[in-house]
DNA sequence: ATAACAAACGTTATATTATAACAAATTAAG
DNA sequence: CTTAATTTGTTATAATATAACGTTTGTTAT
């Protein structure tokens, strides 16, 4: 009985807190830098735990950015359904929260016949902060 | 008055072309292999051209597979609002066409206060061929 | 036509992001 | 304890993308 993991790895850890300490979403040699004074050296093992991260739904990678960032959003399934809003001008990045909308997509099913599982959607604007100062 | 492009240099025309023939998208340096033949060399004179041909509306970039297709979607404003499909088996692409989605999404608001302009929506399963093979 | 400007080009070098391959150490399960 | 699975450490390399520079081509306005 293969059950999803919930115990994480010593370098598991260390990457999922510095990420969840962090203001917006970090890139991964710059998670690097940020772990070498606790003992991991080399990108393989940044990535081999942002990996097991995602997989266990802890964190989500935004796509358009190469970034990762801690899931905010505890509801939501193992990082399968996911949308964020992306501020183009601060790069401020937020997990979106939204019932409709999570419902919408997940339901949503097009002439293809395919039958969607999984997406990510990310949208772009200006947030309150930016949109006041231009 | 500065109007948008759509004259289309002599690099960015061979590498429409290419992306325009392809049954699926591209990566940026398999493009670059098929152009080398006509006198493109580098990875920057692909990277450039895609893109101005990104701002062109005429191609999209796939953010979760760093690859590229040609819109098929003559309706879509300039780039800024794009939805796929991808199947995780046989990574078939296609872009998704449906009015009912683009409205959702280009009036969709949360409460953050932000106004999003420009969204991309990828989904994830498995396409007709794929379902029954399984 | 020609000067002035903007866009595209060619080229070299380099930055950034991500994975392959292999052996050792640790952890979970029977 | 024994065995299998996971995680780790390490080196090397692949894949993706941009910086910097000078030249060429195309557009616009006199
Ligand atoms: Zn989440
Ligand atoms: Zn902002
Ligand atoms: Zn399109
Ligand atoms: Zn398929």
């Amino acid at each position: 009985m293969t059950q999803k993991q919930e115990h994480l790895s010593k370098n598991q850890q260390i990457v999922l807190s510095i990420i969840e300490r962090a203001k917006g979403p970090l890139k991964a040699y710059s998670i690097l830098y940020n772990v070498q004074k606790r003992g991991i050296k080399a990108p393989l093992q940044v990535y081999r735990a942002l990996e097991k991260l995602i997989e266990a739904g802890k964190i989500h990678k935004i796509e358009s950015k190469n970034a990762f960032i801690a899931c905010k959003n505890s509801d939501c399934e193992i990082s399968k359904t996911t949308a964020f809003s992306i501020c183009n001008n601060c790069e401020h990045v937020k997990e979106i929260k939204n019932l409709k909308l999570s419902k919408y997509l997940s339901n949503f099913a097009d002439n293809s016949g395919m039958k969607y599982k999984k997406y990510n959607l990310e949208f772009f604007g200006l947030c309150k902060n930016c949109k006041i100062k231009q």
